[in-house]
Order: C-alpha cells, then structure tokens, then sequence
DNA sequence: GCCTTTCCATACGGTTGCGTATGGAAAGAC
DNA sequence: GTCTTTCCATACGCAACCGTATGGAAAGGC
C-alpha cells in the first residue's frame, strides 16, 4: 500500500468495524490490515481515540450525505422509498450500526451513534406526518422501522434469516403505511 | 462471599455479560465481583471458554423453562400473550441476547445463540399458525416480531427510547395478528 | 545536488488478561 | 487430634495491545 494518510486509516477502521466491531479498531490490526506499521498510525493520529473519532466521523457523514440527497425528492412517500431502497442498498451499514450499538458501553460512542439514531428518526418521522400521520403515530412507526432494520441485521448476523427478501421495500413501506404510488 | 461453586460463577458471568459484554466475561473481573481470586476460578473450570460455556447454558435453559410453561396453556392466543409478558417482564433477556448476538463472530457463541434464537421463533410461528395464519405469514410475522424486539432493546440501550410503554404487550399482539380476548 | 519536510519501521516499557504452579487454609472423616 | 479432601490466594510466564522514542527512507524545494 506504501503511503497512506489520515482518511486511509479512517476508512480501514470503518471496514475493521464492520468486521470485528470496536476491539477489532486496534492500531497493529488496522496498520496491518493498511500493510504499514504502528509507526505510520502515530504519525498522522494522537491515539487510538483520535482513530474511533475518524471513523464515526466518516460513518456519521454518509448518513448526512443520504439525507442531503433526500431532501431533493419533494413527495413524501417518494422520499420514503428512496430512504429505504439506500438504506437496504448498503448492507454493511446496518452491521455497523449494530457494532456500534453494541459498543455503546463507550460514552463517547454512545453519544454518536445516539445522534445519528435520532436524525435518522426524525427524518422518516417527518415524511410519515407529511403523509398525513399523526406525530404520535408517525414517530411509533418510525421507531418500528428502525427496530425492525436493526433486528434483521441482528438475525441476519446469526444466520437465522437469509438475506433480504427482494420487496423488503415495499413490505417495510406497506408497514409503515406509506401508500405504494404502483 | 467465601466459597463460591460453579454455578456461582456461570450467575456472575451471565451477569457480567449483561453489564458489560463478552469481553467483560473475563477470569480476573469476574473473580473480583464474587470477591474471590482466579485460583477458585481453575479450580471449577478448565479455562474461560468452559465459564463462557457455563454462562450460556444457563441463558439456555431460561429459555427452555419459558417454553417449557407455555405449553401449559392450550389456547394459541392466550399463549402468545404470556409469551410476551415473560418476555417484557425481563428486561435483563433482551440485553443478554443482545450482547450475544454482537459477540456472535465466536463459531461456538454464534451457534448457541441461533439455537436459541430459532427455538423462540418457532414457538411463535406454532402459536401464529394454530391461530390460523399461513406458514409463511407467520413466520414473516413471528421475524419481524422478534427483530422489533432485538431493535428496541438496541434503541432502548443509546437512549433514543425509553423503557417500553405499558401497553407494549397490546401492541405487539396486534402487530402479530393474534385476536385480542376482551 | 543538497537540505528540509514528510512519513514510516523498529525497538522498548507499561498494562491487562490467560493459564500454570505451588503452598496453605478450612472443613469433614475417623 | 490427626489426616485427607476440598477449595482458594499468590506468584510467575506468556501474549496482545497502547503509547513513546529514535533513526532512517522518500519526496519535494531551490
């Protein structure tokens, strides 16, 4: 790999993430993993704090880039699709998701992944009343939804279901009762 | 608390896995919650893996003995619905599965916990389809059932829910499509 | 071509947890 | 009361990872 700078280590934390979870977000595995050495981590980083930080840092910036790009679609349900079809798009996501849950024992990873729950949230929150639910009703359902995202990451994890069925979309959507525009 | 067995031990290394994660099954932590030292540790156990062991067959047979008052009661509904208070009732469980199916890239944690998770999912589809559901449906249901339960204890643990609403049974029975008797 | 800046490898000490060895305390056998 | 069995504390070696120190290679200024 020779050369490698900051975001480089950025995004192999996030894939050792992915992989192993937070221990596995370990300066010789990750240097190893970038074919460098602990030499070239405390070089471009204080510690391996200043590693986690990058890594949610890049991990929290593609849920805001997805979001970025929702707010273009002006139709609600359509909007909702959209959410949905990216979400499911990228599975490795929802692992990551639920290793940093996991890890949640970490304050500081605690209140990241918090924050990004919650924007998460609100956005599918704010499409649903949009819709016409009400807030009570679409925040439940919201609530439902990413439940059900981050339980099926669970059991996927364990093998006990496959993955995703090809119209996860339009069950997920029927669920949350978006109407189908079909 | 002088002298502890090895069921004093599998207790305390459940529990050290509810607070704080495998990671947090570990000899010397676990040693000092029982206020002994490692030396009572080798004695009961061959190695940490057998204490993981032993930890894991007691959340095993919690569950079993769940099951096993379930089929004291004839009625699929009523059932479903003491299922669902058991089950609601420990909030310690959905922790633990939790914390297993995170720690599920050990080959040996990721079996008991499919086991297990495979055993609750097919007590659920049975009620489900003695009420009448299609097999596919409710296995759907049953899925999506236990994946919401997975979802909220993760959402539960970043404080982005708080601890479930009264009427959470209810609801969840709804969800399911089992008829309410009342 | 030299010199500075940038970047990395290697070697070391400190910490934590696993597993072993060994001696000793406490409880029961008789 | 002695002897045996049961159980535990302490001390040690080993491995993995964090963080530091230091020397050196590679790239660019001029």
């Amino acid at each position: 790999m020779g050369r490698v700078n900051a975001e480089d280590w950025a995004r192999a934390a996030l894939d050792a993430l992915a992989d192993g979870g937070l221990t596995a977000v370990a300066v010789e595995p990750v240097a190893a993993r970038l074919g460098v050495s602990k030499g070239s981590f405390y070089w471009h980083f204080a510690n391996r704090h200043a590693l986690v930080e990058a890594a949610l840092a890049l991990w929290e910036s593609h849920t805001e880039q997805v979001i970025a790009r929702l707010t273009d679609v002006g139709d609600p349900a359509e909007r909702m699709r959209a959410l949905l079809e990216l979400a499911f798009a990228d599975p490795a996501d929802a692992a990551i998701s639920f290793r940093l849950i996991s890890a949640a024992d970490d304050p500081f990873i605690a209140e990241v992944v918090r924050r990004v729950s919650a924007r998460r949230l609100a956005v599918m929150r704010a499409a649903l009343e949009e819709l016409g639910q009400p807030a009570a009703r679409a925040w439940d359902r919201a609530v439902a939804g990413y439940s059900g995202y981050l339980g099926i990451a669970a059991l996927t994890r364990i093998g006990v279901v496959e993955t995703a069925p090809r119209d996860i979309v339009a069950q997920a959507l029927a669920e949350l009762g978006v109407p189908q525009a079909r």
